[in-house]
DNA sequence: ATATCTATTTAGTGATGCTATGTACTGGTA
DNA sequence: TACCAGTACATAGCATCACTAAATAGATAT
């Protein structure tokens, strides 16, 4: 992961985790996998569980323990209502944000 | 500013001061101003003064002391070649970002 | 047995923006 | 004179975040 994307992430990458959760619940090592098929190709596999941990913490998501046919069990992360207000409120800075930069980026030489 | 914010602004906002920097010199005082104006209601002067430090020690800005009429003298900073690649390589990872996101976005149910 | 996926956890690190405060120059005003 | 506001820059300490690195554990195949 190039440096710039690092420092990128921070503050995206929880709102990335909590839109992939609201299409569809999900675990993590399902959710690092499917970041690094979408392109996020050295996404560190500790970082997504930190974060899916933090959001639990945050209570905005639910989990549910789910046996593995592969593995050890799942644990089953799904947004829950804060989830999802917290999630729209990510959408509305993110949306700022974006027109920020995209009015800094038409506006140069 | 909201939290999600600042933790959003970690790695773009050295973007965003790179940007304004190469539409015209600006100084630290004059940055904060219009970073203000724009909507990033309250950003930290000592937040910018301090990536304006970083961007030189990186050797991405070159310098200009200049005297003011109203105060201490102004540190005029701008972008120099290095600097520009940079801000060239801070936009395709911008662009990547907001595409994965985007895409995200309108997945969703 | 051991190697390989699958699946989760966690201690320690570096980078970033914020808080809070201090310094310094100029001009206006009581 | 003394004081204050506006301009302009600097910095020590803090919290948060993603990454590094390593460990644990279950299942299956060699």
């Amino acid at each position: 992961m190039s440096k710039q994307m690092t420092e990128m992430l921070k503050g995206t990458l929880e709102g990335i985790i909590l839109a992939i959760l609201s299409a569809q619940p999900a675990y993590g090592y399902e959710i690092t996998a499917r970041l690094r098929e979408q392109g996020f190709s050295d996404i560190a596999e500790g970082t997504v569980y930190a974060l899916l941990v933090r959001n639990e913490q945050k209570g905005l998501v639910d989990v549910e323990k789910v046996p593995s046919e592969k593995g050890p069990p799942r644990k089953v992360y799904s947004l829950n209502a804060r989830g999802q207000d917290y999630l729209e409120e990510f959408w509305r800075t993110w949306s700022f944000l974006t027109e920020r930069l995209e009015q800094l980026r038409t506006e140069r030489k």
